[in-house]
DNA sequence: CTGGATGCAAAAAGTTTGCACGCGC
DNA sequence: GCGCGTGCAAACTTTTTGCATCCAG
C-alpha cells in the first residue's frame, strides 16, 4: 500500500512533467494526501485535510488538482445519490454497496456480474467502456 | 400507457389527500405532464415544458412538486454523471445504458444480474433495498 | 376563513473563472 | 525572466428557503 502510493505519486509527477506543467508544493501535498487514503471524499473534506498540512491553500487549487488527478487516470469523480461530487482513488475496479441509513460504503467486485453487463450492453448495440453499480440497502448494524 | 398514466395520476391525488395536502392546479399540471412522458428530465426541462401549459408557474413549485412525486413513490431523482438531478418515472424497474458520445440512454433489465446483486449484498451483510446499474459505452451510431 | 401552496427574489451550496501576484523551470 | 499556478473574490449553476399573497377545502 505504501509502495503503491509511491508508484501512483510518481505516476502523477510524470503526468505533470509530460504535459509541460509544474510540480508545485500544493499539488504535491494534495496528491500525497489523497493518494494515500482509502474512501470517498468531497472537495470540502479534502480541502480541510490538506489545509492542516498546507495552511495557505485555496479551494480552487483543490478542485484544479483533483481534476488533474482525474485526467491522469489516478482518481475518479463520482456522484452517489447527492449532487455533491466525491473523489475516489482509482486502482483495482470495484463496485459499491451503500447503507441508506448510516451512509457506510463497502466495496466489492463480482466477475459474473461484470460479464453479464458486457453481454447486456452488446445486446443493445453498445460497446461497453465502463459501468457503475451501486447497491443500496441496510448494513449489518442498521437493519 | 394512457391507462397506467391515469392510475398513477390518481395515486398521486390519493397521496395528496391522505397527507392533508391540497390538490392545486400547478401540482396537477406538473404531475399530469411528467407522469405521461418517458425519459429523464431536469427540473429546468420540466419547468420549460409545464410553463407552456401553465405560464405563470414558478421554478420552486416544480422542485417542490417533483419532491412530492418522489415521496409518493412515483418518481425517482437520479444523478447520472453530472451534478444535475434528472427525474424519471418509477414504474417497472430497469437499468440504464448510456452513450458517452451522444448521451443517448437505453433502458434494459436483466434478472440474472439482479439476483447476483442480491447475493453480493447478502455476502456483505446488507439487506438490499434498491440498486443502480449504469453501463457507459458507445452506441451503435457512435462507435 | 384558515392554513397550506404559490411566485418571487434572495440565499445556499457546490463549482468554476478572472485576475494580479508569485514561483517553478 | 517567462509563463504557468496560486489565492482570493466574484461569478455561475443548481437547488432551497423566506415571505407576502393567494386559493383549495
Amino acid at each position: 500500500m505504501a509502495i503503491d502510493e509511491t508508484v501512483r505519486l510518481d505516476s502523477f509527477r510524470d503526468f505533470i512533467r509530460e504535459h509541460g506543467l509544474k510540480n508545485t508544493h500544493q499539488r504535491e501535498e494534495i496528491a500525497r494526501w489523497f493518494l494515500g487514503v482509502n474512501g470517498h471524499f468531497s472537495a470540502e473534506q479534502i480541502f480541510a485535510q490538506v489545509r492542516e498540512i498546507e495552511p495557505g491553500i485555496g479551494f480552487s487549487t483543490v478542485y484544479r488538482t483533483m481534476r488533474l488527478l482525474c485526467e491522469a487516470g489516478l482518481v475518479q469523480e463520482r456522484h452517489f445519490d447527492k449532487g455533491e461530487a466525491l473523489y475516489e482513488n482509482l486502482s483495482a475496479h470495484h463496485d459499491h454497496c451503500i447503507c441508506t441509513e448510516c451512509g457506510r460504503i463497502e466495496e466489492f467486485e463480482n466477475d459474473q456480474i461484470e460479464s453479464l453487463q458486457e453481454a447486456a450492453a452488446e445486446r443493445l448495440g453498445f460497446s461497453l467502456v465502463s459501468h457503475r453499480l451501486e447497491l443500496y440497502g441496510l448494513c449489518r448494524n442498521c437493519r
